[in-house]
DNA sequence: CCGCGGACTTGTAGGTACAAGT
DNA sequence: ACTTGTACCTACAAGTCCGCGG
């Protein structure tokens, strides 16, 4: 078997970096008509699509004003924040209504009856902030509510299954009711089994069972602690295997899954690595070979063997001694200037952790050693510049440029129809770069005068050109692409072939930054071979320089980092552009691995974490109270770490750099946030929160002036020092992953019954949904989706007028009256009544479904459920979720997510975070 | 201790291929 | 066959956090 593995697919044609199809599932919604001001109201995302003006940013940040929506609409604030969309709110209440009261610890621990909420996940606990939300009630959200009621299946409407479902869908399956061998009692089960209704979740006979009910997972869990936390804490792989026990039966289809995992990363043979390397690694297509075949064909020549390739998960891979670690550090000569931020905090001293100190390395990785052997083929560089010759005007006159100078007045060109043209910031850095191409001699002086319509129209002439080949054309350019780039998309990696993430080097171009970044519109210049490092295994071939005459700035051999090349960025100096291996690799899949065990642990420190700081609240050391308060708004909030930040980046913030007017004091106990985060994306938000936590706000307030920071004796480095005293390895981003996952773990359990598929399906949309508002996770509306809703409602009123009509009809059947004619002037045919009946359940039923849709594509329109599925949600819970509910994996993860995390498509069945 | 270099994760926009609808 | 809408992926910006060295 060795050879053979069974468990690796293998690959047979597809391949290659190739274009993943997306997998048919897809929750579509239909356009029905509604109207769209009432979605308008909605909160929006705050962040102004695109671009943004300027406008909005600007405010934000300095000074006082705050960020400021860029909608028009803004005066009212988005909802969007956690809160959720108002619709949100009523709707998912109603449902989840219960919930919440439930949740809701009967006693409370401490003082205050926010306390209450600590316990439970965020997502729970939200809610019932939420109605303290002021976005309440926006024109769309009180439809959107009804979404909830009805019937999961009509909201989502599966389109069809993926073709070959039979085949290729991974089902995952195992029997469903499975849920738990006796062990762990409550833990396993699912919540809604342990939670008794609401009635009895209020009160549990004796207070330790309503304890356990109302508190969030994490608290359940940690009673129990024997032996779930002993299983879940040891390591991952093999607590897994052991796990699976149970569900040996339903692990039928299971291999499919289990293999692969591993299947997914195909040793390599040696052999011919080109042809093979086409065929063989094809991780996307999982799923396709997953069920398909399985039999080892293959490619397997794998010299690898095959421990190291299954070894994916195992934390240690015994490797060999570190042979030749390189060490670090770039070169890096640069110097920037930095800017110095004034920060007017103190530092502080902090107490040291006992924990800190130690684990340096993170667990998982063998002492800091990423790998034994590493072969690539390097970068592929983008063409060189092929000029045009279409001539800009200065002036009303054309202008003669060499290429070098046409090249970034194309780029500009290019950009008309952004925002970013317009933005000044843009312009003057763009115009400085370019003037400084042109020559101070040069005829053009004033950006005024220059008109870029001639290279803007000729861009525009391209692309329609582009439209219009044939797709025969197509097909080859993207054939011939593909060939020049196929060696440099893949790396070997101890044996085992790896997708490699960005082998293209970033072409020049003018800089994107977000927000009001200060450095938006500067040139970008084109990197060379002696810009980049390259990083390989020893003895392996040093890739050859692509650029006949030249060569790489340097070759290093550091088997204690994961890249395989990096450059100076061109627009921060101070900062790398690297090259890494696929999300699909196993160094990925490890970390991530790695991420969501150290998330899971903080579930049973959770509570006396929050003990402490709930006591720390009342602390006389201001340095102490920063840190309780701070980390009671990322635990709850879920709120970034917040970083210290240059001069010359977009002014956002986070926890730790939170500035006076950004938090409003509402009373009695209510915080409005309102501030400008990562990507400049508008977190608006208002909570109740305890009312310790209120007064510290208004202390830490009190005397400052509104851009001053709000935590001035903290920052995230002296934050996480004080959180790894708590919990080893713990930092504050592990409170978003854990929060992320253990709501998406709770609203899956509580909520999931036997239904549909897409029934189903529609739970998991609800609890994604839910993680993304809590993660503040937005995206910008379409364009087109005012349109969309009102083409949406005209189809649903169209079909209502059908069933109306129908309905008609049948009544007057029924009194023996004549129908009368059609829009033809044709007699209708006369029915029997059950026909027309019929009839008219079946569109009732459509129009349902529509109306479904609506709400959902509504409520959607601001939410971007992507983020948290590929970075916050532990792929188990899902797949254990799709096992156990019989719900084909891929009707929730695509290719790339379930390359990414094969590694958790082993799972128990039974597994709870 | 602190600042900074360095490495890696997280996040949204945008292009595009493809599916669904007409 | 054509249009429209969307899901998927890629690009690359923007965070987090660690550890080192003065």
């Amino acid at each position: 078997m060795a050879v053979v593995d069974p468990v690796m697919f293998d690959n047979d044609d597809e391949e290659g970096p190739i274009s993943f199809k997306r997998s048919s599932t897809s929750v579509k919604n239909r356009p029905t008509p509604t109207k769209p001001e009432g979605s308008s109201a909605n909160a929006g995302p705050i962040r102004s699509p695109k671009a943004v003006a300027s406008n909005q940013q600007k405010n934000g940040l300095t000074g006082v004003s705050r960020p400021l929506q860029q909608r028009p609409q803004s005066s009212s604030p988005n909802p969007r924040p956690l809160g959720l969309n108002s619709s949100k709110e009523h709707s998912s209440h109603n449902s989840n209504s219960v919930d919440k009261s439930k949740l809701k610890r009967p006693f409370v621990e401490d003082k205050s009856d926010d306390s209450e909420d600590d316990h439970k996940p965020i997502g729970l606990r939200r809610k019932v902030e939420d109605r303290n939300l002021k976005k309440p009630a926006v024109g769309s959200g009180t439809a959107d509510n009804s979404d909830d009621d009805k019937p999961l299946s009509l909201k989502i409407n599966s389109t069809k299954t993926p073709s070959s479902s039979a085949n290729k869908a991974i089902v995952l399956k195992t029997t469903p009711k499975i849920e738990q061998p006796g062990d762990d009692s409550e833990d396993d089960k699912p919540l809604a089994s342990r939670l008794p209704t609401s009635a009895a979740l209020k009160r549990g006979g004796n207070v330790s069972d309503d304890s356990e009910d109302d508190k969030p997972l994490a608290a359940r869990f940690s009673k129990v602690t024997g032996n779930a936390s002993a299983s879940i804490s040891s390591s991952k792989d093999k607590v897994l295997s052991a796990s699976i026990k149970a569900s040996s039966s339903s692990k039928v289809s299971n291999n499919d899954m289990s293999t692969s995992r591993n299947s997914i990363k195909r040793p390599i043979d040696n052999n011919n690595q080109t042809s093979s390397a086409l065929k063989k690694a094809r991780p996307s297509d999982v799923s396709a070979s997953a069920s398909v075949k399985r039999e080892p064909k293959a490619d397997d020549n794998d010299n690898v063997p095959l421990s190291q390739r299954l070894k994916m998960g195992e934390s240690s891979k015994s490797k060999p001694p570190a042979k030749n670690i390189v060490k670090k550090s770039p070169s890096s000569l640069k110097k920037d200037n930095k800017k110095m931020k004034m920060k007017m905090k103190t530092k502080k001293t902090m107490k040291n952790s006992q924990f800190s100190k130690t684990m340096k390395v993170p667990p998982g990785s063998g002492g800091g050693q990423k790998w034994t052997t590493l072969v690539h083929s390097g970068v592929i560089f983008p063409p060189p510049y092929k000029p045009h010759g279409v001539k800009m005007l200065y002036n009303g006159q054309p202008v003669d440029l060499t290429p070098e100078q046409e090249e970034v007045a194309t780029m500009f060109a290019v950009m008309k129809d952004t925002d970013y043209a317009s933005k000044q910031t843009f312009i003057d850095n763009f115009f400085t770069d370019w003037r400084k191409i042109l020559g101070k001699n040069h005829i053009i002086k004033k950006f005024e005068l220059c008109d870029f319509t001639p290279i803007y129209e000729w861009h525009l002439r391209e692309k329609e050109k582009k439209k219009q080949m044939t797709s025969e054309e197509k097909k080859a350019l993207k054939e011939e692409k593909l060939k020049q780039e196929e060696k440099y998309m893949w790396a070997i990696v101890d044996g085992v072939k790896e997708k490699v993430g960005n082998f293209r080097v970033e072409p020049p171009g003018l800089f994107r930054g977000r927000g009001e970044h200060p450095k938006m519109g500067k040139l970008k210049r084109r990197i060379q071979p002696s810009d980049i490092t390259i990083n390989i295994g020893k003895g392996a071939p040093i890739p050859e320089c692509p650029i006949p005459g030249e060569s790489w700035k340097e070759v290093k051999h550091d088997n204690t980092v994961t890249w395989l090349a990096f450059w100076n960025d061109p627009i921060s100096q101070k900062d790398f552009k690297y090259v890494f291996l696929a999300a699909s690799s196993a160094l990925k899949g490890q970390s991530d691995k790695e991420k969501y065990e150290k998330s899971r642990k903080l579930k049973h420190h959770i509570h006396k974490i929050r003990d402490t700081y709930t006591k720390d609240f009342r602390s006389k050391d201001k340095t102490k109270k920063q840190i309780a308060v701070a980390t009671y708004l990322i635990d709850k909030l879920a709120l970034r770490a917040g970083n210290e930040k240059d001069d010359d980046e977009a002014e956002t913030v986070g926890c730790c750099t939170l500035k006076v007017d950004n938090v409003t004091c509402v009373p009695p106990n209510k915080l409005q946030f309102d501030f400008l985060g990562k990507d400049s994306i508008r977190y608006f938000n208002t909570v109740e929160v305890e009312l310790l936590v209120y007064k510290a706000i208004e202390e830490f307030r009190a005397g400052k002036k509104p851009g001053e920071d709000l935590f001035d004796k903290l920052d995230t480095t002296r934050l996480n020092a004080h959180l790894k005293d708590l919990m080893p390895g713990l930092t504050a981003k592990v409170f978003r992953t854990y929060n992320a996952s253990i709501t998406l773990d709770d609203i899956l359990h509580k909520e999931t019954e036997d239904g549909t598929l897409l029934e189903k399906i529609a739970v998991y949309q609800r609890a994604n949904k839910e993680v993304a508002i809590i993660c503040n996770h937005q995206r910008s509306v379409s364009k087109s989706h005012d349109s969309q809703m009102t083409r949406l409602n005209e189809k649903i009123d169209e079909l209502k007028a059908q069933r109306d009509e129908l309905k008609a009809d049948l009544s007057k059947l029924r009194k023996g009256k004549n129908l009368g004619n059609d829009k033809d002037g044709k007699p209708k045919r006369n029915l029997a009544p059950e026909a027309f009946e019929k009839k008219i359940s079946q569109i009732e039923t459509k129009i349902e479904k529509m109306e479904m849709d609506k709400k959902i594509k509504e409520d959607l329109k601001t939410v971007a459920l992507g983020t948290s599925k590929i970075n916050y949600l532990d792929p188990r819970i899902t797949v254990a979720w799709c096992k156990r509910h019989e719900v084909p994996i891929e009707k929730i993860f695509n290719k790339s997510l379930i390359a990414k995390f094969s590694w958790a498509m082993d799972v128990d069945p039974d597994f709870r975070f």
